[in-house]
DNA sequence: CTGAAAGCGCTTACAG
DNA sequence: CTGAAAGCGCTTACAG
């Protein structure tokens, strides 16, 4: 590589002519320095454009001021929205983030997070974590705080309650008329279609069918490739019960069941109704727009990361708990009509 | 914070029986080392799961393998597929990436610039680095390689043209009989409108009306806030030489473009044509799907990563050459028809 | 208020 | 093939 030419603290100490210690401790902003030799090493400093070493840094005083984000799939708006929050919340108190694209893939998943074991993150803020649960292992060991995104304990009515929204969509659906209907859901590699979140889900739908008598069939549809969903569609529409609404059973999902619609020349909501998962610009501006199960990952980026602080030791137990329910919840639009 | 711990190489080499130095030495494949003692060695690593500091590696080795990514906006997916292109072919060669969402915000841009610098990344890639000159210097000044994305020189028919899209895109509207269109932009602080970029794709509009001798207006439409998009268009609509077209200047004004045209309750294309900028599973699942001018962003990360390689002495001159055009294209799709 | 010294966890010549 | 030593650029008690 072509050289490299850093500016040390040591520089920085000749040039103002002082010891480096003293250097260190007006970039610290600690212990009293006398106005005027805290002006000449600034005023060095600027000269030469230092910028202190990171490496030096952390390993001299064994902190990082780092947590690791790991995004299952930065390509996922709803993804970036959490990210954002997270960040927000951390930078105030300090912290920077080291971001991570999953990729969807779960080898990429593991080797960033060996990175971030190697970076010496204090914390780290996952999501889908009931997939790595052996990965985040060697982070519990060393005393790393790990919080995890998307696990709400829905029998215990825990914090992150996913199921208003999609109680609230069926109820919308089943009092339309709607007797079949469909849920698709992202299968990935690295999860069992029925996870958790997945279970509840249904736990909610069977609820909603439940209060309004109905008997009709409810489809899962696990799709791993989106070129899947087309055929699969075709297939449903095609046979028994064939369903009259289509349900996008997480954020990623919502494009490829839209494009799958669109390749039958099935019209939205004449012909079938549509529920997507995750509110975006896109999803209001589609035609017509659509009816979403919207769920506010923005907040639920700044309570992890409140959390998490107070897990490191950087912010008072209140900040975290003043915050905490971030239900979903059920937005209608034009996507959804009578049968 | 929580105490974390961490194992050293020191704590290894004590499991294994050896001097530190030649863990370090298996650790980085380097010199030859006996079977069974590398056997030793491994067994400890695995044993205390070891993960060396990056900090103190980096420290001692005058390397970090690591480059800065700066996007200017994480939330737009056309970055996000850049990303991926440049991680790819910096993941191939060892380097791994340090990613930073820019947030369409100058100061948190400059801000992680800086820690970039801290960081120590051997390699920078930025877009839209024509806004970002004055904070690129030290870089330069460092002996750090930066390779800026979107800077292409359209007169010199360089590497990076994004020209043939607009073209073919604007062909397109004048031969179907669209007399005055509009271009909606996207004024961001940071950037002047009349960017090299965006005075290219005026150059190609020019030419496509002078090859349809074609004399209506071409309005162009800074658009700062995405709310301020409706009520642009009503006025235009409502004015002279109402545009039947409307274009997307750039990937990040398409979602807001179509919000505009939804919420004024326009036909497409019935009453308005529209181009899109950039291609997405929502583009094409878009109702009608939408004709778009599709730009390679996956090739354009990779080529601008080959060439950050070459620079860093880490690949060959012929893997980066052999890249290099990559122009964009227009692809009908169902948004553009007879005015 | 400032300086001198030790040490953080590695790598890298240099011996042997 | 392996060990002992110096050093990377900082921070942090400890003196003064």
């Amino acid at each position: 590589m072509a050289e490299t030419h850093h500016v040390t603290l040591a520089d920085v100490a000749r040039a103002a002519g002082v010891n480096p210690s003293t250097v260190s401790r007006v970039l610290n902003g600690r212990a009293p320095v006398r106005p005027d030799t805290r002006a000449r090493i600034e005023a060095a400093t600027r000269r030469l454009r230092y910028h202190p070493s990171r490496s030096a840094r952390s390993l001299a005083s064994a902190r990082t001021w780092t947590v690791g984000v790991l995004l299952p799939d930065l390509a996922n708006l709803m993804h970036t929205e959490f990210l954002r929050g997270a960040q927000r919340t951390l930078q105030a108190r300090n912290f920077s983030l080291f971001i991570c694209d999953g990729q969807l893939d779960p080898a990429v998943q593991e080797a960033e997070l060996t990175r971030f074991l190697e970076l010496r993150v204090e914390g780290l803020i996952v999501t889908r974590s009931f997939t790595l649960t052996g990965l985040l292992e060697p982070f519990v060991e060393a005393g790393i705080p790990v919080e995890p995104a998307e696990l709400f304990e829905p029998d215990e009515g825990g914090p992150r309650d996913r199921r208003a929204g999609s109680l609230a969509a069926f109820r919308h659906l089943y009092a339309l008329g709607h007797r079949d209907v469909a849920v698709f859901v992202h299968e990935r590699a690295d999860a069992p279609v029925r996870s958790r979140e997945m279970r509840s889900r249904l736990e909610s739908i069977a609820r909603a069918r439940d209060e309004h008598g109905v008997r009709g069939a409810v489809h899962v549809v696990p799709i791993g490739d989106p070129a899947d969903c087309a055929p699969r569609l075709r297939a449903l529409l095609a046979g028994d019960d064939a369903p009259t609404a289509l349900i996008a059973g997480n954020d990623w999902m919502t494009a490829p069941l839209l494009g799958a619609v669109q390749e039958l020349g099935l019209a939205i909501p004449e012909d079938v109704s549509i529920v997507a998962y995750g509110d975006s610009r896109w999803a209001a501006a589609y035609r017509p727009p659509l009816s979403v199960i919207r769920y506010d990952y923005h907040e639920e980026g700044e309570t992890l990361a409140s959390r998490l602080l107070v897990r490191l030791g950087e912010a008072a137990d209140a900040a975290a708990s003043a915050r905490g329910l971030v239900p979903d919840e059920f937005l209608e639009r034009g996507s959804t009509a009578v049968p």
